[in-house]
DNA sequence: TTGAAAGCGCTAACAG
DNA sequence: CTGTTAGCGCTTTCAA
């Protein structure tokens, strides 16, 4: 086995105490004898054993991520995020993917992975206000993506329908009127989905003009096989837009695949949105123009929320957030609107 | 604080040990104690403290997975593949990512996020040979990605110098003969890059064709960016060359950018075969051919590796392996030739 | 088959 | 400033 406190006390001949008081870097310690059980903690190679002092404090310093899927690139850079923030607060992730399935973001959200985590950040899709409302789980829960709960957890998101709005009103502001919303999910409310179809149906109210549900395209999923259908759906339905706003970067980057078998230039027959800006975009044969969250600090201010409330001090909400029911925090971060090929044209080499 | 032990065996009027025993579905218990007992559980909502049981028992039921960066996709898919595995053996995976710098790598596999660990998982990019050596620390590590180390770590990767031959092969199949290699790494040796590029020259040795230098190319990362600017360098040398063979896939779809920026058409002016088979690829304007490594195969063997060795019982090499130094396993994962449009032209709508 | 007691390695009172 | 002691919740001898 490895060498214990024990045993470092006994080769420095002091109590264990004192080289536990050396090992936490305790203030009242003389110098002489922080360096006589320094002396022994190299000799012995000693590392304090995390498992007994997380016993003993009741915490293990760990804490665990969930989102839909790694292999969607946003999810993946929010994750580093996540790990470089939670770094800074010497906490470590632990990584989760619930496939977007309801049952398995329960399932974590009932601390599935529990007794090992001091805290849980989780980005849902389908989980409901029911199944939060039944959480029987003292780890501090942490969401993200907005949503529109009135329940006693902070969330974390960018603001969707001002998100939606500004990509819409960039296609207006291009001469585009026909502009499809590809994405929709009619089977769930309060999801991001609903809240971005909002505001692009607000948008094009508040421009005069109609927002027909013949413009609202349903996908299965999130990725790029979902747009590329959508979109083939779309356009076989005898549809004429001339710009299109997607949930996400894979389903426009899906559609644009379609939009170009099928002989329509982008931007100049169809201008193009996404949303998240992943790395993705910025390669294509077309770049894509994108709404690019502050993937940093959503990741740092999820962070801060669960070290916060494990700490007891879940303080104000600060200036960039509302406090809710039962103190729950409404956290924004940014976002903002990168134009890149697919809606501007243009032809910049290897563009940014 | 929670329920402990103690409490259920107070409430069901038995001592901790017989608690423990249904717990732990330990055989010897009569069905009238554990239903009795099971009873007291349910009532109070216990649930075993894993931190104490980790404690005794010395094993936390934690992996470590680190990869150089999840924001590239095929390491995002991989360790969505090597969580799942790792739950089928009932274990929990936390993730770090290195940037691929090897001081980064160095303090992970000494143990960074140690104490809290049972094993690791580590893709190395820069690691060395002497860091190894000079590893002191007692959980199993597997190492991920093909190198010449003579060590005694379990090992795991796709054969890359075959790998690489068989996408040269296709391109010289194809009747090309100019093939460039993006993607060269001067600095170090023994790593997966090298191998593809020997894998390269080797071909064309095979075929009769030189193999120069001017067709090498170096980048300084693994993204779509450096991908970009070495195909662009290669060019602006004045090279012609009709197919490239990159070194991974974000650099290869990088490439076809500035090819396409430069008015070259792929696949018919210059060809293009990348490596990884990330979902990217199969929807850009112009489909990716790539190799695609079976990495659910690579997954599943790195956590059965890391949880043999834990158990003690290294077990034979299996037919898919040899037995290296220090009864170290060298296993191999298959890998296979995706055709898509980069090369084979076509325009199969939505090709999978 | 079940109970009692020891102890994994550490921290936190409380003494000295 | 340093030593003693008592657990954190669990598993595991060893008895009964």
């Amino acid at each position: 086995m490895s060498v214990s406190l024990k045993d470092v006390a006994e080769r420095a001949g002091v109590s264990i105490k004192t080289v536990s008081n050396v090992v936490n870097n305790y203030p009242h310690v003389t110098p002489a004898m922080r360096s006589r059980v320094q002396r022994a903690i190299d000799e012995l190679g000693y590392r304090p054993n995390l498992t007994a002092r997380h016993l003993r404090k009741g915490r293990t310093g760990i804490l665990a991520l969930a989102v839909p899927e790694l292999g969607n690139p946003y999810f993946a850079e929010l994750a580093g995020a996540v790990i470089d923030a939670a770094a800074e607060h010497d906490y470590t992730v632990l990584l989760d993917h619930t496939g977007g399935r309801r049952a398995q973001e329960v399932l974590v959200s009932q601390g599935f992975r529990a007794q090992v985590i001091d805290g849980l950040i989780l980005s849902p899709i389908e989980l409901e206000r029911e199944d939060l409302l039944a959480r029987d789980h003292d780890a501090p829960l942490v969401l993200l993506g907005e949503r529109e709960y009135d329940l006693p957890y902070d969330h974390i998101a960018i603001d969707n329908v001002a998100a939606a709005r500004t990509a819409v009103r960039h296609l207006l502001g291009l001469g585009r009127s026909r502009i499809v919303f590809l994405g929709a999910r009619t089977d769930r409310v309060n999801q991001p989905s609903q809240l971005r179809l909002r505001g692009w149906r607000a948008e094009l109210t508040a421009a005069g003009l109609t927002a027909p549900d013949s413009l609202v395209a349903a996908t299965g999923g999130w990725e790029h096989a979902d747009g590329a259908s959508a979109m083939a759906a779309v356009l076989d339905a005898g549809e004429r837009p001339d710009a299109v706003f997607a949930y996400n970067d894979p389903i426009a980057i899906g559609a644009m695949r379609v939009l170009s078998e099928r002989g329509l230039r982008v931007p100049e027959d169809v201008a193009v949105v996404g949303f998240d800006d992943i790395s993705e975009g910025r390669y294509g044969a077309v770049t894509l123009t994108t709404i690019s969250p502050d993937k940093h600090t959503i990741a740092r201010l999820a962070v801060r929320c669960v070290v916060e409330r494990l700490r007891g001090e879940p303080g104000p909400a600060g200036t960039d957030g509302i406090t809710g029911p039962g103190g729950a925090r409404e956290l924004r971060a940014d976002f903002r609107l990168v134009e890149r090929e697919s809606t501007i044209g243009g032809r910049a080499r290897t563009a940014g």
